[in-house]
DNA sequence: GTGGTCTAGACCACT
DNA sequence: GTGGTCTAGACCACG
């Protein structure tokens, strides 16, 4: 998997932080598994190493990882995890609608659209 | 209506390119109508002339306004920018709910959510 | 104010951030005031600019400020903050209690103690 | 007990040391009754040797154990250390509240939190 | 001029 | 070896 696209408008450590919530969230990356090294994992990606600890330190923050000092970066579990992004997603959905709505577009129009 | 919001993230530009995208789809303005001038609105928002320009040159490529040169700019018809919209608007969605799939969110479970 | 010590252990960045959270709790600075700059602050602070940036990150994460691209940081109301504040502080305190009655100090000793 | 929780962002050393201070104040570990040698508690705890000596360092700094060359560590008695621990309980509340009424939080209205 | 991102390289605490 | 922090200096988008 590429997990950096430099024609990607979005910033690097963005991009690092996205692909790793993406296979935490599909269950790729299991509960307390090693997250790579910051220093292997810059290397691998041909990146500064402050810029995938700047994408572990929003990984942490948004708890999908935990660091223990010394050792590495792990896993956090994933279940509740699950819960708020189907919650993002769902706020996400709706504002877009409402948007529509706003300007002239029906409700039921969009979801006939979505559900083909 | 106030067109710039401070607090939002987004760059004054695409904020007030957005605030008339909006007006024009809901037909507030129509067409032909001619848009305030870059120095009119600059001084009306307390914004500079570049950040109006950045806007109107967007809202052009987007197929929103008509510029004529020396006389100033246009907003062009809103009947197939509606349906460009909308076709915009399901994509949107659309891809959202496949990257919610990829995860292991069901899509009836999100449609029922949103339905709510 | 000297908002850098060197002899504390606390990272830099987070000395200048508890230093700016507590002006704006306490009301120094006011909602929608403009941040120092991150680069005047670096210069006044003798650091980096990375490391001002750092704090200033933190503090919009906290919701104490905002950002507005090209123009600065500015301060966000402080009312709620306060209120958050104060349900950490509350927290904090029982639980230094909690634990202070599992290796058998009392609870009304405690509090005997403190309002003294 | 599980004396380390690696999901706990504390240095492993401080987790053992504080877990011992614990069963120590509780009277659980006794005076002069011999601390488990740094090599077999390493082992049972999966950890670094380095990491429970240095754990032990500090229970001796901090008064709970001491050593005895060639023999192993022993339990300090724990009457004068119970006084000591819960001065500076009362120590740290007080900042706590102190801290609080700087950013205009009554001591009250804590203690009032508190009691709930 | 302002913030945001990134690189290169360094030092420190922890294991 | 591991993460966390910091410096010095650079480039970009935005206004």
């Amino acid at each position: 998997m590429e997990i950096i696209n430099y024609q990607d408008a979005r910033p690097i450590y963005e991009q690092i932080a996205d692909s790793f919530e993406l296979q935490i969230l599909k269950g790729i990356l299991q509960k307390d598994e090693q997250m790579p090294s910051v220093r292997s994992l810059a290397i691998e990606l041909s990146t500064n190493p402050n810029t995938v600890q700047k994408a572990y330190t929003y990984l942490e923050n948004q708890g999908y990882i935990y660091t223990v000092k010394g050792r590495g970066n792990f896993v956090n579990g994933s279940e509740h995890l699950m819960e708020k992004k189907k919650e993002e997603i769902v706020i996400e959905i709706r504002r877009i609608i409402e948007e529509a709505e706003e300007i002239g577009i029906r409700r039921d129009e969009l979801l006939k659209e979505i559900q083909k």
